[in-house]
RNA sequence: GCCCCCAUCGUCUAGCGGCCUAGGACAUAGCCCUCUCAAGGCUAAGACAGGGGUUCGAGUCCCCUUGGGGGCACCA
């Protein structure tokens, strides 16, 4: 068993017989698949060259069968043919440093994450600046807090470094060149001094002809030692010769086959004339030197990934295994997740949430706030900041495009890295939800410990100026209080404006709900007398406080629920909120009569 | 224009030819519970894009159409 085929269970095993399984276990991956045994059945009638790569498996027998992968893998060495076969696997993911971390590109490093914690392997952060003005140092914190703040770590990469440093694309350029300049000297690279006006007409030219345009440079058929000359003496771009009449297969773990005739592919620049490299080029030379097992990207790579392979087979480098990923749509869109379409889930109430949390500058508007590029939903950061725990994203994103089986949706980590495989990635694309998300959050917060409830619930109320700097126990054990109240009502931190913010200030009375349950014929003497009942509850807790309204109404022509949503809105000032009588055992007996007599002030 | 890819409820998904009268989850609606708001319980509504094949039998395999996405760079 080899490593390439880890993350793939199933329909090959089954069907595959040893030979066949030895055949392909030293070979190349890309040979590897004409070899497969699915090619070698019979035709049958009407079957297309193509076949899908989402091959399922039962729930059951399969997930026992990756175990056995793995065990075989971990343990065996036989028979390698390069480090791919040998290796335990290396995945790796490659932002660039936007400043941001976008919540696709989360799902995207959360599935090579997942793999290598299941099969034992690596997962390397890399960063690709090589766009010199796209590369700012401190637009790469965001993106390394977020993965932090997520749980997902990375075993090499930035700040971590590792055996294949420097992990920064900008400071590997030797690299590129010099496996550049072996490709020259090989004969497999040539350069290219074509102006851009003359790509240009040659590309228009073909475009009206209705032809696919097929950059093939002059200098193609220059021998190597002529070419390295001309490049010599006046450097420029360097184009890698793209052989004739070749099908390229890419054989994508989720994609499935995929085959484009290398005629249609056009001779890519690897080198540009002052020596950096293009993504293409420096992404194979990478991924190679850290030895990347499985190239697990966004689905959008996937045209480009036969430019890679002949880059590899050029190079004389084993090609790795390809998993592109579907992207993730916009909310209820088939277009792809954007900033620009995320925009709309800016809600006043959310802009509230964070000028509580004082996400943002206070002087910001609304619409400064809406616009914001740091916190937008598209983004980690978002989410962070309104409370969300960093497992349930997990949750989330891990079951975006993946499932487990046909009923599981809340799972522990333990059981998705346990279970996750590429085969059980959908093959298309899948729309984020934020409501499910939110769902989702709320399911883990129901799962959290008061105490570390409380402890999340802390620097949101701090932030807000609703507590201080000091938290002695009396303090966190209203919030314990708070928290418990609240209940299962809390579903992210920032909730607790939402719901508790009265436990906190002075209520802040919202006219229509005081006007309709305050200023009611007979209601402020019941709020009065009552205030007198309750001076004397003892002790002042929910259930003698309780016990104390009901007496009240008792016998009298005034319903309880009439009362008690007066008494809520004059001690919080609001219509929703836990229990009143939560609420009024947390103020405190003192404070419960204040704002009684406070809210009996108020004009009508 | 050319090339490649995708297609099950509004959304995430289960489904690898008979177990499907298509299952679960989010969202929606109704009812119950209830001091508000949530939560919870129960119920409802809701999908195989269309058309051809293959097969005794197709959501499942093949082809076409339609719709969507991605690419065709000296961006990543």
């Amino acid at each position: 068993m080899d490593i390439q085929r880890a993350g793939f269970r199933g329909r090959h095993d089954s069907r595959t017989n040893d030979s066949a399984h030895e055949d392909r276990a030293c070979a190349r991956p890309i040979r590897r698949y004409r070899m497969a045994p699915r090619d070698r059945q019979p035709p049958r009638q009407g079957r297309a060259v193509r076949h899908h790569g989402n091959a399922r498996r039962g729930p059951g027998q399969h997930q026992k069968a990756g175990r056995a992968d793995h065990d075989r893998l971990i343990a065996g060495g036989r028979g390698c043919g390069s480090y791919l076969d040998c290796m335990t696997i290396r995945t790796r993911f490659a932002p660039s440093p936007t400043g941001y971390l976008h919540i696709g590109g989360v799902r995207t490093a959360l599935f090579n994450w997942l793999l290598t914690r299941r099969l034992g392997g690596q997962f390397i952060l890399r960063i690709d600046d090589t766009d010199a003005e796209r590369n700012r140092p401190e637009a790469l914190q965001p993106i390394l807090e977020g993965f932090r703040w997520l749980g997902i770590a990375w075993d090499e990469g930035p700040e971590v470094g590792g055996p294949h440093a420097p992990y920064f694309q900008s400071q590997r350029k030797d690299l590129y060149v010099a496996a550049a300049l072996r490709l020259l000297d090989e004969g497999k690279a040539y350069p290219c001094y074509a102006t851009k006006e003359e790509l240009d007409a040659d590309r228009k030219a073909a475009e009206r002809a209705k032809r696919n345009y097929v950059h093939r440079g002059r200098h193609r058929t220059t021998p190597a030692a002529e070419c390295r000359r001309l490049y010599d003496a006046q450097p420029t771009v360097l184009r890698l010769k793209v052989p004739e009449g070749r099908t390229i297969v890419v054989d994508d773990l989720i994609a499935g086959k995929v085959e484009v005739q290398s005629d249609l592919v056009g001779d890519p620049v690897i080198l540009r004339a002052d020596g950096r490299a293009l993504y293409n080029f420096a992404t194979v030379v990478d991924d190679v030197a850290m030895k990347i097992t499985h190239v697990i990207r966004a689905k959008e790579h996937l045209s480009n990934t036969p430019v890679q392979v002949l880059i590899y087979e050029a190079l004389d480098y084993s090609v790795p295994r390809f998993a592109h990923v579907p992207v993730v749509n916009a909310p209820k869109s088939k277009e792809k997740l954007s900033k620009r379409k995320m925009k709309q889930f800016m809600t006043d109430d959310i802009v509230a949430r964070l000028r509580a949390a004082h996400a943002v500058p206070a002087e910001w508007t609304d619409e400064q706030i809406k616009n914001s590029e740091d916190l937008n939903p598209a983004t980690v950061a978002f989410y962070r900041t309104l409370g969300y725990l960093p497992a349930a994203l997990v949750n989330y994103f891990g079951r975006l495009g993946w499932s487990l089986d046909d009923k599981t949706e809340v799972m522990p980590l333990e059981t998705m890295i346990a279970n996750f495989s590429l085969e059980r990635v959908n093959n298309a694309p899948a729309s984020f939800d934020p409501d499910k998300l939110l769902w989702m959050a709320g399911e883990y917060m129901k799962q959290l410990p008061l105490e570390d409830k409380v402890e999340g619930l802390l620097p949101f109320l701090r932030r807000a100026g609703l507590i201080g700097a000091d938290v002695d126990a009396n303090l966190r054990n209203k919030v314990r209080k708070v928290a418990l109240a609240c209940g299962e009502r809390l579903r992210v931190f920032s909730d607790v404006y939402l719901y508790a913010s009265f436990l906190f200030r002075d209520p802040v009375y919202d006219a229509k709900a005081f006007d309709q349950r305050i200023n009611k014929e007979g209601m402020r003497d019941h709020l009065r007398t009552f205030a007198q009942v309750l001076a004397s509850v003892t002790p002042f807790e929910p259930d003698a406080i309780e016990n104390a309204l009901k007496q009240y109404c008792e016998g009298k022509p005034v319903k309880l629920g009439d009362v008690n949503h007066a008494l809520r809105v004059a001690t919080t000032g609001v219509m929703i909120g836990p229990s009143v009588f939560d609420c009024l055992a947390i103020l405190g007996k003192e404070e419960t009569l204040r704002r009684i007599d406070a809210a009996l002030a108020r004009p009508g």
